[in-house]
DNA sequence: TTTGTTTATCGTAATATTGCAATATAATAA
DNA sequence: TTATTATATTGCAATATTACGATAAACAAA
């Protein structure tokens, strides 16, 4: 966050940020987009969908991780992975809220 | 982004990581609260809400207004920001089909 | 035990973001 | 014109992110 001031904000608004700056990412997105594309979960061969080296891909599945987008389930040797539904929901119902009070006004 | 491969991403993949980057910081988010509680459209005064200085601030609001998140109405002196409704219906959009994705599925 | 497979962590270089003082710009008011 | 007010831009230091090679850890199979 560079020479950050998160303490000056509310825990909401920092975990807020926190959430969306998972999905600020372009390989997160698409590793999102993957995830709903595909029929099951699907293990880490997230890492041959995408142009990254097989560390990158388990920092940004890390990030996605801890901000309870995904979930990761061990399944013998490899992870299966897959979406939140809690959270998608829980964005959808935000900017739902947002829409409607912003109905009401002027601009 | 550190040292970036966006070119290797759609367009969609680094659209999407671009609206959602605009909403990382918790004083952008806070912006977006404080538009969204205001009464009408509210000016400048948007600093004084914030516990940054005017410099950051603007540049806060040019990120929001990049991304499409905010518009910004020039009235005499002031210009006067307003959130803006396509772009949150958008992503209540796009959270609502990741959701129902979602529910036909394992996890 | 050794080997192979899968995923995570460490270390580090390249790059991006953040915050602000100083300054510039633009528009209005006196 | 000369303030005054509101906002943007510049330049730079501090900090964070990104990417990946090397390596570690965990576990199954031989």
């Amino acid at each position: 966050m560079g020479a950050s001031k998160a303490d000056f904000f509310t825990k909401e608004q920092n975990d807020l940020a926190l959430l969306f700056k998972a999905m600020s990412h372009p390989a997160r997105i698409a590793i999102i987009q993957y995830l709903l594309h595909v029929d099951s979960c699907i293990c880490g061969d997230i890492v041959n969908e995408l142009p990254l080296a097989q560390p990158t891909v388990s920092q940004h599945l890390a990030a996605l991780k801890n901000a309870g987008i995904i979930q990761g389930n061990i399944e013998g040797t490899a992870i299966c992975y897959c979406l939140n539904l809690e959270t998608m929901q829980k964005i959808h119902q935000y900017f739902g809220e947002i829409s409607q009070k912003l109905e009401n006004k002027c601009c």
